[in-house]
DNA sequence: CACCAGGCAAGTA
DNA sequence: TACTTGCATGGT
């Protein structure tokens, strides 16, 4: 039960000829991809869309606007975004940090380099490795793979990583065997997250019309 | 009604 | 260290 270099190759070649250019993430601004990474945690991101939609009729997408944002004003905004106040709390951690480290200057932590900018945001409460990896590849653009729940079902589904594997090792799988190279993350995670919608359900697993059978 | 959705941190023993 | 719990709305 482990994962060939030459499967990463044959999986990403079935989705992509299946699904085409996805060009994610879906967001206007590297800074509405920081919000959203942290609004869609462990949420649906139908629910995220409407959170982003109150706070960009209110103007309130940008650095300045919602650092000047009281916290439970800005939980009201992302209601619709599921656990609100946990949320605002963790976007003000982040701008907080951003702050204080690069003077309220997004560009300056993605202009890091990749270990420096990911261990800044590791350090904010409520900041793990996917929400950091998403705000690094789709908002700043570095070749660093993003893990998440769907990448984990979908390889454990097709019987190609064990039960137990944690984070790291998963990303480590594709980061150890495949181009460094940041369009090629972007699109391979956008596919992994399209399939499993389609295909790879919790509770349902259309195998017979996925396009990974019998990799 | 039950279940699900692009996590993470804090509490417990 | 390993396991459990809290956080919460909105769609199916």
């Amino acid at each position: 039960m482990i994962l060939r270099a030459a499967q990463l190759s044959e999986i990403y070649e079935r989705l992509d000829a299946h699904f085409g250019p996805q060009n994610w993430w879906p967001a206007h601004t590297p800074f509405e991809v920081l919000v959203g990474a942290v609004l869609t945690q462990n949420t649906n991101w139908q629910n995220v869309k409407k959170a982003i939609a109150r706070l960009r009729e209110a103007g309130l997408l940008t650095f300045e606007r919602l650092s000047s944002l009281p916290e439970a004003e800005l939980a009201e905004y992302i209601r619709a975004s599921g656990y609100y106040n946990l949320k605002a709390r963790r976007l003000k951690n982040l701008l907080q940090m951003i702050d204080t480290t690069y003077g309220g200057n997004l560009d300056g932590l993605l202009g890091e380099p990749t270990n420096v900018a990911r261990q800044a945001l590791l350090e904010v409460s409520g900041i793990g490795p996917e929400t950091a990896d998403s705000i690094l590849l789709y908002a700043g653009k570095h070749p660093i793979f993003v893990v998440d729940t769907y990448t984990y079902r979908i390889l454990h589904r097709h019987q190609l990583i064990p039960e137990e594997c944690d984070y790291q090792t998963i990303q480590d799988l594709f980061m150890d065997h495949l181009e460094h190279d940041a369009a090629l993350f972007n699109q391979y995670h956008a596919l992994l997250v399209l399939t499993a919608k389609e295909f790879c359900k919790k509770s349902v697993a259309l195998c017979e019309q996925c396009p990974l059978q019998n990799v």
